[in-house]
Parts: structure tokens; C-alpha cells; sequence
RNA sequence: GGGUGCGUAGCUCAGCGGCAGAGCAUCGCCUUCACACGGCGGGGGUCGCAGGUUCAAUCCCUGCCGCACCCA
């Protein structure tokens, strides 16, 4: 026998075993089946299961499971990225512990040491996957680094080049210091900080007048280049075409006319750092200005590309103290600077500030910008077949509102820097001759080969240092993982997948560079739709955060509550394009829930409701039992269009309903009765059965573990074979109208003699005899069918008819054409139940004048659809047999 | 500054032209033979504000106020 409650604990890892053991979450490409295919993005190789996961991996694990059940060929593709610099840094921890690091260690062995890591510590994440009850297909697990992955990688790469759409370039990039590596945009993240506006006086060549510049930065004004005033600007009109002399370095800078300098920004005049500010860069190019660098890769003073122009002018500049700064740190440099400004009196102001500043999202310094030679990637191109798929509807978005923020990124694209300065990652398959040719080639013997060919004879080749971005990698993951570029079954059957489930805050990362690269290698989108959900906060809507001590882990509450229980609270909670705030208030209600499936399988199992497979819907003959086969006919209608839908939230809320407030309140509670009755037991069982099992396959998807356990304890199968079991299809029940009729007025009957009752402070304990006045025959007839059922749910003790009058001291109670008499007299305060049937007649009185005066306006009569007006009438004839049955009710008692 | 989303019961949210709903919380009654992780019943809302369209607006349109997020 099952026990009073459900503990999770002690079947959930049982359970998951056996499914893994058996095979369940396996693809099979030899099947006949329609495939059903999602990737699942990628987690982060040093990542552990936060609730950001359990959020996306249970949407994904419904929708597969649901699809599993449906009879499709599922695959659900697990594995991770490896995440180059967020894995480099770990590892580099670990070594700085052991007092040693990458450098001392070398490239060679650095990367053999990550490896080792990864091999120990690496499958954190997949190991916590199978705590959520994550349906994945293990044995497919793989890792952007495998042999395979990265042979894709390499193939990628050399066929961009050739294509043109790769290739190197001296750019200003964003260069994270503390890393020493180029970083993406999207690895930026800029912070507001509280700084400084300098003004600076730049002296005006052969005036004795100054030009005052304002800037954030003065460290970097040793490269700059030009000082630029806007054209329209009338201040500083008489300036253009004069020249600057920059202090402390002494060259002669031009002073220029262009938009960028803003007249309303500091003082209207800005100096020009080409070498370090995107925007400066932008001038630097129209006007074909240099471009020196004056901070190394560790972001310190270097003076080789200003040297020859330090020039000594007597208290504007001086070389000496320009040449103390190598070597300095940008901020210590700073300082210097400003001092020595204010010591010669070229600074004009400093002047508190507030600015927004660039900052590496992992490393969490400021961002350098920096000219160094890279890897670009042409996104631009690549973007225009994926934004063209978006638009023709070739992959959808759900919900629909975050195409837009596709597009605007997608259509406002820069150049990919993919290159990383790292040495954990896919090193970048490019060769230098001794003259700097590029060869790049799949392979060094590719590389050897070509190089040979041009150059007529032996080379030494020395391959490129850098990795490429992860990102690049991950991009190929929806092809890659399935054995491109060879041609493989698993390639030709599995792509394009179907859905790709993730957060917003993924879709440039993700979803963008995955459909530019599938367009380009495979011709086709990656995937047919991207379902975007929210993110997961704490109960008061705050982002979790580490800093802020407010995060939640997911397997802590797995402990507690059980897997089932954290799905199902996601399931309720996963409404579309909302934020998910939960906490274990919301988890312990789930909870709750699963244990009342367990307690209704319980009171099956205890009366003796088994499964009859001999069972035919359609056979059925008892109104309750068509009732209910009804109801779950719409259940599953409702749980099957709401996943279709992408809509978590009603498919679990669908199945919370039918189980808890029809299955449970009403048809177990009807039910008991009958399963003492021989003529009608074995239908009601029977029916009990089939119900139940239609329950537990409508709810496997989202709350798998108590499902599969109640499927086998309760002999609707195998042991583990829900899984595989179909999901459950509508029975043809024929016209139910009068079942429905019948139950929905014995519920209706129940609750009304219930409110009286709770009303009147009728103990439960006190049974009450009722009285028709007024019924028809045919409600006398269903009464008396029901007495049992009416008895037990409304502790009626008799039911009678009243013909001639009606006594006192009775309470009363409208159903249609009759009135429930409770005869209750020494029970019932007279007071009180006037007011409430007053109460009942105001209500009544209330709806019926709203409907008269809407029926007596000749606009709405006139121009309202017809059913409307109908709809009206009808309820306005219905509000006044009611009102005058409460009234006749009211004077009796008077 | 540009964009997106959201303001509906104490809380979390659904509904999005024709009777304002759910869950949780709250209050009352109940240890009724599946379940107190339970049962039964009740109370609680100018649907952010102001206009407009319409026979009819929580729903559509405009403006405003407030909150959140994304991008500069």
C-alpha cells in the first residue's frame, strides 16, 4: 500500500536510473517516427546548476518528454562549452594557489592542467541535470573541445576565410587588461562610476592663448592628436586650422572642425586619442590622422610611438617628466598627470562627474580600448540570411516581441573580433612565413603544403598564438554536436531542430551567431522556433545575485521539496515574456499538489481501482462517469493546445484543476457512494481507473518521478514505462450534454445546501433533513438518485417534498425552478437568515435592474449582435424567477 | 536619450470588447473512514490616472504618472 505521503527522496534517483539504464532518452535515427530535436545552449563547462537552469532545462524537459510521449523520435542533445576565459581563470586560481602559474607552467602543459580539471570537475553541471529528472540523451553528451567539435571548428574557420568573411586586421578592440585578451562587446558591461572631468588648457600655437579641453581621461592625452571643435560652434571658430601645442608632451597638434565634438558636452573642445576611444578612432580615421598607442597590453605607459615627438617647451612640456611615466599604471599615470598639470597651471578645473565606463563582465576592470592586430569575422554578411529567415517566418520567435530585439542587434552589427589572447580554447588555424604571408589551412601539413606551393621551396611557419572566441564554437553547436562537416544520418535527420528554448539575455550570444553560422554552413536555420522565457528572481523580484545573498539553489530545494515539486512550481509560474519570482513559498504549494495526486492514487489503490484494460470509454452509462470522461476530455485538450502553445503556465494550471477540483473534489467524492453499490461499481472503478492513468500521463511531462513511480504501484505498467506511454488522446463519448446537465446540478444543489448551512453555523457533525417546494418531477427523480452522494457531501440526513406551507423557523435555499427547504428550528436564528436571503435578494434585485436598463436602451438592442441581446434576456428571465423565489423565501419568514 | 515590457483582490499573476477570475494569504467551521502538504464556506477590486472610439472599454486609441529591463 502506498504510504500517507509521497517522499520524493526515495525514489527519484531509483527512477532516474532506470530510465537512463533503459534507454528512454535515447534518439533513434533508424526510426520511422517524425523526429522531434532540441539543442540544449550550451552551459558553461566550470558552471553549476543555479536556477536560471532549472528554469530553462524543465521547460525543455516538459516540451520533450510531451513530445516523447507523443510518439516522436526525440532528441534532446546535452553537453557543454568550455567557456575559454571563465575555465582559464579557474584554473589559473587553482595555480596561483599552488604558487605557480599559467606562465611558469607553459602553454603545453597550462592546457594539459585545464583538461585534467575539466575531467574532474567538468560534469558538475550534467550530474545536476539528472537531479532536475532532465531527459537528455547522455550517451550524445559533447563538449566543444572534443576532437570532433573542434575539427568542425577548424573546417569553419578555413572556409569563412576563403569565403571572405574572416579575416585579420589592426582594430581598436575592447582589451581587458587583467585578462591581456581582446573581449566582445557583449562581454562589456558598463557601470557608472564617479570620476573627474578635467579641463585642461592646450596652449594655442603663436596666440598665448589656450584652448580648454574637458576629458575623463587625461592619462591618455600623451596620444592625442587633434583637438576638435564642432564646426557651428561660433566660439571656437576662429580657432580652426591653428594648431595646439599638447602639454607636457610638446607636440604640435591641428585643431579641427568635426560633428563628433559636442558644443554642449564640457567645454565644446575635445582632444582626439585615436588609439584609445572608439569614438576618437572614428575621428582619427576621417581625418587620416596616426594613431599612437601610449598603453601597453597591461594597460601601463608606453612611450615608443610618441617618443620622437616629445619636445621640450619651456613650462608646457617636459620630456623628462613624460619619460618617468613608462611603465606606469594607466590610474597611477593619471594622477601624475593632473598633478603635474596643476603644478604648471594648465588645469583649469576638475570637476566631479559621473560617467558611464566600460568594464570586463568577468575580470571587472575598466576596459582599454586598444589597437592590436585580430580576427574579425564579417557578422554583417553573415547576419543578412538570419535576419531574413526571422522576417519571412522561417524561424519564429515565442513570444513574438523579441524579434524586434533581434533585429535591432542584428541590424547594428560591427565587425566579431574572434580572436581571444587565451591558450584554452581552438587555436586559430593561421601560419606566418618569415615575411608574415597567412596561411591558413585545416592543418599544419595543409598550411606546410601551401606555403611550399608559393613560395617554391621549404618554409619555417610559426602558427598563430591566439584562440578563437567560445563563442564561435558554440555557434556551430546546432551542426557540430550531429557530426558535421561529415555527412552523417544523425546531420541529415536532426537539422533543422525545432525549438530552441533560452532567456532573453542569450539571444545575441546564442540564438544570433548559431543562425548565422547555420545559415552559411547547412543552408537552412538552425532551429524553426525560439521560445524565449524570462528570468528567474527572488519573491520580491529581485535578481539573484551572489553580492546580494538572495540566491536560491535549486538543489537545495530539491532536497526539500523533491524535483517534482520545483518543476511543477516553475511549470504554474512560466507565463509568457514575464520574469519568474520564486521562492519555496511557491515550491512548498507545488508540493502540496504532488501529494494530493499521490492521495488520490492512494484512495484508488485503497479501493480497489485498477486498471481495466478491457476499459472502453465510450461504453460508459453513468452520467458521473460520462461527466468526468468529459471533463478530461477537455483536460487534455486544454494541457495538449496550452504546450503547443509554449504556455507552461495554463498546461500546468489545466492540469491542476481538472485533477484537484474535479477529479478529487468532486468525481472521488460522488464516487464513494457508488463503489459500495454492485450495479454500479465496476463502471465507476473502471472509469476511476482510466481517469487517473489520462492524470498521471497529462502531468508526466512536468512532474515525472511521482507519475512514473504511481504508474507501475498502481499496475498501469511496466516499471519506467510511462515515459514511453502515449500521451493521452480524447475518447468519442457521444452527446454528454445531459451528463453534464445532471452532475453540473447536483454540484450546484451541494453548494447551495453547503452555504446555507455554513451560514446558519451548522456544525458539519449535525445531519439535516432538506425539502423540495416547487421541484419539478424530473429534479425529484435526480434527488432521489443522488441521495446518497447529497447526503454524504451536504450532511443531509432526508430528503422530502414540501407541498402545503412552509414553517417556520427554516432556513432556504434557491436551485432553478425549486427552493431547498432546511427545516433547522432549533438551529436557525431567524435574523440571521433574513439577512442573508436579503443579501441573496439584493444581489439578485442588482443584476436584474443592470439587465432591464440594458435591454430598455434601444442602441444596444439595435446594434449589439443578436446573441448578445438573447444572452441578455435569458439571464435577465433567470434573475427574476430568482428574485421572486428569494423574495417569496423572505415574506414566509417575515 | 532610444527601445521593450508591466501597473487588475493584501501578495503573485491570468483575462484583453458583452456577468472581474485563479493560486497563495486572511477570516469562520471541521481531527467526516485518500489527503491538516487536508475538507467546507465567507470576506476582499472606482482593473494606475485623464481623455477618445464604441450600443458597450479592465480590454482598442492618445496623453500623463509610476515601476522594471535592454541599448546608447
Amino acid at each position: 500500500m502506498l504510504d500517507k505521503t509521497y517522499d520524493p527522496a526515495a525514489i527519484e534517483a531509483r527512477r532516474y536510473t532506470e530510465w537512463e539504464r533503459s534507454g528512454a532518452f535515447a534518439a533513434d535515427p533508424r526510426s520511422l517516427a517524425e523526429p522531434f530535436t532540441i539543442m540544449i545552449p550550451p552551459p558553461n563547462v566550470t558552471g553549476s546548476l543555479h536556477m536560471g537552469h532549472a528554469l530553462t532545462f524543465t521547460l525543455q524537459d516538459t516540451l520533450i518528454r510531451w513530445r516523447r510521449m507523443q510518439g516522436r523520435d526525440v532528441l534532446w542533445q546535452p553537453g557543454s562549452d568550455h567557456a575559454g576565459i571563465a575555465t582559464q581563470m579557474v584554473v589559473e586560481r587553482l595555480l596561483a594557489e599552488e604558487q605557480s602559474s599559467r606562465r611558469a607552467l607553459g602553454r603545453a602543459a597550462f592546457v594539459a592542467r585545464v583538461w585534467q580539471w575539466k575531467e574532474q570537475s567538468g560534469s558538475t553541471i550534467t550530474r545536476q541535470l539528472r537531479r532536475l529528472g532532465a531527459s537528455l540523451d547522455w550517451p550524445r553528451e559533447r563538449f566543444t573541445m572534443d576532437p570532433g567539435l573542434s575539427a568542425a571548428v577548424r573546417r569553419a574557420f578555413v572556409t569563412l576565410y576563403r569565403d571572405g568573411l574572416i579575416y585579420r586586421a589592426r582594430r581598436l578592440v575592447n582589451w581587458d587588461p587583467k585578462f591581456q585578451s581582446a573581449i566582445s562587446d557583449l562581454e562589456v558591461e558598463s557601470h557608472e562610476v564617479a570620476g573627474t572631468l578635467w579641463h585642461i588648457r592646450y596652449p594655442i600655437e603663436g596666440t598665448g592663448a589656450f584652448v580648454t579641453v574637458a576629458t575623463t581621461r587625461p592619462e591618455t592625452m600623451l596620444g592625442d592628436v587633434a583637438v576638435a571643435v564642432h564646426p557651428n560652434d561660433e566660439r571656437y571658430r576662429a580657432l580652426i586650422g591653428r594648431h595646439a601645442i599638447l602639454p607636457l608632451v610638446g607636440r604640435r597638434i591641428p585643431i579641427i572642425a568635426d560633428a563628433y565634438s559636442d558644443p554642449a558636452k564640457g567645454t565644446g573642445a575635445v582632444k582626439i586619442t585615436p588609439a584609445h576611444d572608439f569614438n576618437d578612432f572614428k575621428v582619427g580615421e576621417r581625418h587620416g590622422f596616426e594613431m599612437p598607442s601610449v598603453l601597453d597590453r597591461e594597460a601601463r605607459i608606453t612611450l615608443g610611438e610618441i617618443a620622437a615627438s616629445l619636445t621640450e617647451v619651456p613650462g608646457i612640456a617636459e620630456p623628462a617628466f613624460v619619460q618617468g611615466l613608462a611603465g606606469e599604471d594607466r590610474f597611477a599615470a593619471r594622477t601624475a598627470i593632473v598633478q603635474r598639470l596643476t603644478a604648471l597651471g594648465l588645469l583649469a578645473e576638475a570637476e566631479p562627474h559621473r560617467h558611464q565606463v566600460p568594464h570586463g563582465d568577468r575580470s571587472g576592470v575598466p576596459i582599454e580600448p586598444l589597437l592590436t592586430w585580430q580576427w574579425f569575422c564579417n557578422a554583417v554578411e553573415l547576419a543578412k540570411p538570419a535576419i531574413a529567415a526571422v522576417e519571412s517566418g522561417r524561424t519564429r520567435f515565442v513570444p513574438k516581441q523579441w524579434e524586434n530585439t533581434f533585429f535591432s542587434w542584428m541590424r547594428n552589427l560591427e565587425p566579431w573580433c574572434i580572436s581571444r589572447q587565451l591558450w584554452w580554447g581552438h587555436r586559430i588555424p593561421a601560419w606566418y612565413g618569415p615575411d608574415g604571408e597567412i596561411f591558413v589551412a585545416q592543418t599544419e601539413e595543409e598550411a606546410a603544403a601551401a606555403a611550399l606551393a608559393e613560395r617554391g621551396g621549404e618554409v619555417d611557419l610559426r602558427r598563430d598564438e591566439d584562440v578563437l572566441d567560445t563563442w564561435f564554437s558554440s555557434a556551430l553547436w546546432p551542426f557540430s554536436t550531429l557530426g558535421w562537416p561529415e555527412k552523417t544520418p544523425e546531420l541529415a535527420r536532426y537539422y533543422p531542430t525545432d525549438v530552441l528554448v533560452t532567456g532573453f539575455d542569450i539571444i545575441f550570444f546564442w540564438v544570433a551567431r548559431m543562425m548565422m553560422m547555420g545559415h552559411h554552413f547547412m543552408q537552412d536555420v538552425p532551429f524553426r522556433t525560439v521560445y524565449i522565457h524570462g528570468l528567474v528572481r527572488d519573491e520580491r523580484g529581485q535578481k539573484m545575485a551572489k553580492s546580494k545573498g538572495n540566491i536560491i539553489d535549486p538543489l537545495a530545494l530539491i532536497d526539500r521539496y523533491g524535483a517534482d515539486a520545483l518543476r511543477f512550481a516553475i511549470g504554474l509560474l512560466a507565463g509568457p515574456g514575464r520574469d519568474i519570482k520564486l521562492g519555496p513559498a511557491r515550491v512548498e504549494a507545488a508540493r502540496s499538489f504532488v501529494t494530493k495526486i499521490w492521495n488520490a492514487a492512494r484512495f484508488c489503490e485503497m479501493n480497489g481501482i485498477r486498471p481495466d484494460p478491457a476499459f472502453r470509454p465510450e461504453t460508459a452509462r453513468l452520467a458521473l462517469c460520462r461527466w468526468v470522461l468529459d471533463a478530461a476530455n477537455r483536460a487534455i485538450e486544454e494541457a495538449t493546445a496550452s504546450l503547443d502553445a509554449y504556455r507552461f503556465d495554463d498546461y500546468a494550471g489545466a492540469c491542476h484543476r481538472f485533477a484537484w477540483h474535479v477529479f478529487c473534489d468532486w468525481f472521488l467524492e460522488l464516487a464513494k457512494p457508488a463503489l459500495s453499490d454492485a450495479d454500479r461499481a465496476g463502471e465507476v472503478r473502471a472509469a476511476a481507473a482510466h481517469v487517473l492513468g489520462i492524470l498521471l500521463g497529462l502531468l508526466h511531462p512536468l512532474i515525472p518521478f511521482v507519475t512514473e513511480e504511481l504508474w507501475e504501484r498502481l499496475g498501469y505498467g511496466a516499471s519506467g514505462s510511462l515515459i514511453r506511454a502515449p500521451w493521452p488522446e480524447p475518447a468519442a463519448l457521444g452527446d454528454v450534454q445531459a451528463a453534464r446537465v445532471e452532475l453540473e446540478w447536483v454540484v450546484r444543489l451541494i453548494g447551495e445546501i453547503r452555504t446555507v448551512r455554513a451560514e446558519m453555523n451548522v456544525p458539519p457533525a449535525t445531519l439535516a433533513p432538506i425539502l423540495f417546494k416547487d421541484a419539478r418531477p424530473g429534479t425529484l427523480a435526480r434527488a432521489g438518485h443522488w441521495r446518497e452522494a447529497i447526503g454524504r457531501l451536504a450532511r443531509v440526513s432526508e430528503i422530502g417534498v414540501l407541498d402545503g406551507e412552509v414553517p417556520r423557523g427554516v432556513a432556504q435555499a434557491v436551485v432553478d425552478e425549486a427552493t431547498v427547504i432546511l427545516p433547522l428550528a432549533e438551529i436557525v436564528d431567524l435574523a440571521t437568515e433574513r439577512a442573508r436571503l436579503d443579501r441573496e435578494r439584493s444581489k439578485a434585485a442588482e443584476e436584474m435592474a443592470r439587465l432591464k436598463r440594458k435591454l430598455a436602451d434601444r442602441a444596444f438592442v439595435g446594434r449589439a449582435p443578436e446573441a448578445v441581446v438573447e444572452e441578455s434576456r435569458e439571464r435577465l428571465a433567470a434573475a427574476e424567477t430568482e428574485l421572486a423565489r428569494l423574495e417569496a423565501a423572505l415574506r414566509r419568514i417575515a
